[in-house]
DNA sequence: CCGGATATACTCACTTCGAGTATAAAAGGA
DNA sequence: TCCTTTTATACTCGAAGTGAGTATATCCGG
């Protein structure tokens, strides 16, 4: 069993919810991803790091989960030596203290990926990309039919609804027709603000990950303070899903999974009537997989 | 952004079902898993694992995911130069043309993990793992409470009940309790059959992902011959989670999903009533993300 | 031609889910 | 003070989905 020789580094997407938006932690003004050589001091990867991401932002990291491991030949740092290997994390911090001003480096996910958020209705630019996808269909006769379906599906068209989960495909479309670039060139022809490398992608990939994650798994409460409402936790899973919910829905959905109760206080900073305060039953974490069968099981 | 250098190989958990039992591929007479050096001459991680399975045994990989990536200090291959990263993948491959016999390296998943298989009802070595949990739930009165938690929601006991996704949850339990091995030590005392270094843990991850994503993709037919009924169907989906489904309640499942169609030919070879072929409709592979949106969302 | 075996089809109660409506409690201006 | 605005909270109703059971069809072997 022979072994091959490569670089490795982390690169990670840790997200927060400030003010309903959703940010991403970035280097260099917004233009990558925080990323770091694999050092060989540590325990494990997650545990290498969690402890760099303590290191950088002072601020403890709830959630951490792999998303991905790349290794394509066209990437970065390619020598003589061997490839590299970029394992990719998704985490979750909680609110910061000081959300705008000049912290170190938070942007709001929607700067990258402005059709992904329809919490306003449908984003004007949507109907440029789907113009534009629709040129990419057609202009290969013999993969038309195929494309065609990928691209409908994809951003919700001829019939289908559109689906938040697939951003990654959403992003792999758009790249694949030529409408979102990787290494900051052309600008003019595309669609959303850029990244290093190939930075975007694996930004998409967390976006896409978490989306679907809430929805069976109480990973919301990470993102939010020790007490909230119940208004502001629907504002956070719209923000992530860039969706709006149905209210009276969204808090039948909360209370009969029992993953909060009441603190006994209100607050009256919403405007309204104050509203109850509720914090996350710590309790619960690791029960709870949202089961959600689907498969029709027989009792024997 | 300096890098690290280590050492990189691909581990695969090749699966196939025959004979209404899931087999996974192995080497060394079913004590690992196969594995590989990451070769620089690959286009990515997932070519290269292809073109070197399709080397290997001959069948065509259908489907293909990574798993997880594997770097823990604790593992093999560790020298002055660096570590080793495992990065670990899932395919689906055929039913094999000569099943049993003295093929490659076919080995049932039950033989490694006998405790999830629920097609015959409990099987009876789970009241000896619970029962050795309980011990180890009672033997540290601080972390008591949080252990019978975890204990008791991946086992299906004290009210919850058995769910086939926890099958990682719960061999990392019984590795944390000392109830198996990785390395092949103190077979007296262990449950299932042991495997190589991280091997089986890497299974487990597998069987996991397999069973968790037949609920919501339709992975199953990669599995499937070209034609099949849907006893047969049943009958696979039943062997993965290891679990026997309600026979009407399947059959709806199925052509309401629409995602077969009749071949117009039937088989007599099951004894009863002749029963009809079905096909896949491969059409729809990329639509189908199976929804289940889970999320109340407003019309607005 | 009849029972055993397997395949296929239908029914029914109960739960979940989407969607809409109604009431409660604060703040602020006429 | 009272009325409007704003937000929070509570209830209702029908459609769709799900768990569970029952009924009918078609083959094989005696």
């Amino acid at each position: 069993m022979a072994i091959g020789l490569a670089h490795a580094e982390l690169i990670a997407v840790l997200s927060a919810v400030t003010g309903d938006e959703p940010r991403v932690m970035t280097v260099r003004s917004g233009d990558a991803l925080p990323s770091g050589p694999f050092e060989l001091g540590h325990r494990s990867l997650q545990a290498g790091l969690r402890e760099w991401v303590g290191d950088q932002t002072g601020h403890p990291l709830g959630y951490l989960e792999q998303l991905y491991t790349f290794a394509d030949r066209d990437r970065t740092h390619e020598d003589a030596e061997g490839r590299t290997i970029s394992i990719s994390y998704l985490g979750l911090v909680r609110e910061q203290a000081a959300p705008g001003a000049g912290k170190p480096g938070w942007h709001g996910w929607y700067e990258y990926f402005p059709w992904e958020d329809h919490r306003g209705g449908t984003p004007e630019i949507l109907t440029a990309i789907t113009g534009r996808l629709q040129d990419w269909v057609a202009a290969e006769p013999a993969r038309r039919e195929h494309r065609r379906r990928r691209v409908d599906f994809a951003f919700g068209l001829d019939g289908a609804a559109w689906n938040e989960d697939l951003g990654l495909q959403r992003y792999e479309l758009m790249y694949e027709a030529g409408l979102v670039t990787e290494a900051g060139c052309a600008p003019a022809k595309s669609f959303g603000r850029s990244m290093f490398a190939d930075h975007r992608r694996i930004l998409a990939t967390g976006i896409a990950r978490l989306r679907a994650k809430i929805k069976y798994r109480p990973v919301v409460f990470e993102l939010m303070p020790e007490s909230f409402t119940l208004s502001q936790l629907q504002h956070t899973v719209e923000a992530l899903a860039g969706l709006t919910l149905h209210k009276p829905n969204f808090r039948r959905l909360i209370d009969q999974q029992e993953l909060i109760e009441e603190t006994g206080e209100t607050t009256s900073e919403t405007g309204g009537r104050p509203a109850k305060l509720f914090r996350y039953r710590h309790a619960v974490l690791e029960e709870r997989a949202l089961s959600g069968s689907k498969l029709p099981l027989s009792r024997n």
